[in-house]
DNA sequence: GTAATTGCAAATGGTTTGCATGTAA
DNA sequence: TTACATGCAAACCATTTGCAATTAC
């Protein structure tokens, strides 16, 4: 299960506590509008959701606010090739590990864990001598909504 | 094994004429200078290459035409995570599919191809109904050389 | 001849940064 | 009080684009 807001925020607070790092009511907000907002998230999308509470705050701070998120652990990066990069929660803040498919028509993602995959991965790496720290598996097609939607004669390709 | 660079080129002029597009001098130095150019190359990396042979090129050509290359399958973009964007040659041109292990360290790419991930890979797609197009699967950490650089300590982490 | 191509410089767009002001501790 | 944070605007930087001059066909 996903920990509770409160848990993640508990964290955050640690984390700036031990780094000297201050807490204000801009981080508090951008922690709030990030943890329950939608997974993949782009600065763009939380400004607009951070700015639903309070509408003063900078697009610089929300840059910021979410490397550090990144920095401490909670956030992770993501670019799937549109030109933003996206945010969720770090594997280890959100459940478990998962990778993408991603719909090049309606740019819907999905979310996926294969154990086999992450186990061969792993193989992958030693037989190379290579200490794999993280990775990113995305595969890119057409989702099955988009399918249906398609001409049976475009189906066929 | 790789197509030799007259075939490819060959691939290039088949293209262009079938679009109505024109062979021109900077289109062939680029593309010599990227068929036997390093893998993963840089539009800046290549863009000193091709000045080597023609100084007079300017940059949004190696643009136009790497973007040319990628329209008709020659060649493949790729973003490891570090700002620019890098071209190799496309599954079809090389030998075959691979993906890669990537350095933090030095930035070393190292390919590899995994039958059993490729296989694993497509059933995922098929558990969601996707159709699956292309796949992008980066393993990120420190290869082996700089493993062995570090110190006794940080190897144990 | 004429439509595609080039080179240059300017524009774009996401992200970062400098700095004066504000504020948590 | 004194670093750390913020908001704004300007800077950055890879990439794209407008346009006049050039060139392939």
């Amino acid at each position: 299960m996903v920990e509770g807001t409160a848990t993640l925020y508990a964290r955050l607070e640690a984390y700036m506590a031990k780094k000297g790092l201050r807490s204000t009511a801009q981080r508090r907000v951008i922690a709030e509008a990030f943890f329950d907002g939608p997974h993949h998230i782009t600065i763009e999308e939380l400004l607009a959701r951070v700015r639903q509470r309070d509408p003063h705050v900078g697009y610089a701070t929300v840059y910021r606010t979410l490397k550090l998120f990144t920095e401490c652990g909670l956030a992770q990066e993501r670019d799937f090739g549109d030109g933003r990069t996206r945010y969720e929660l770090s594997d280890e803040s959100a459940d478990h590990h998962h990778d993408h498919l991603i719909c090049l028509v309606c740019s819907t993602v999905i979310e996926f864990h294969d154990d086999k995959i992450e186990t061969l991965q792993a193989k992958v790496a030693r037989r190379f001598g290579f200490r794999a720290e993280r990775h990113k598996h995305e595969i890119y097609g057409t989702c099955s909504t988009c399918l249906a939607a398609e001409t049976p004669l475009a189906r066929a390709r």
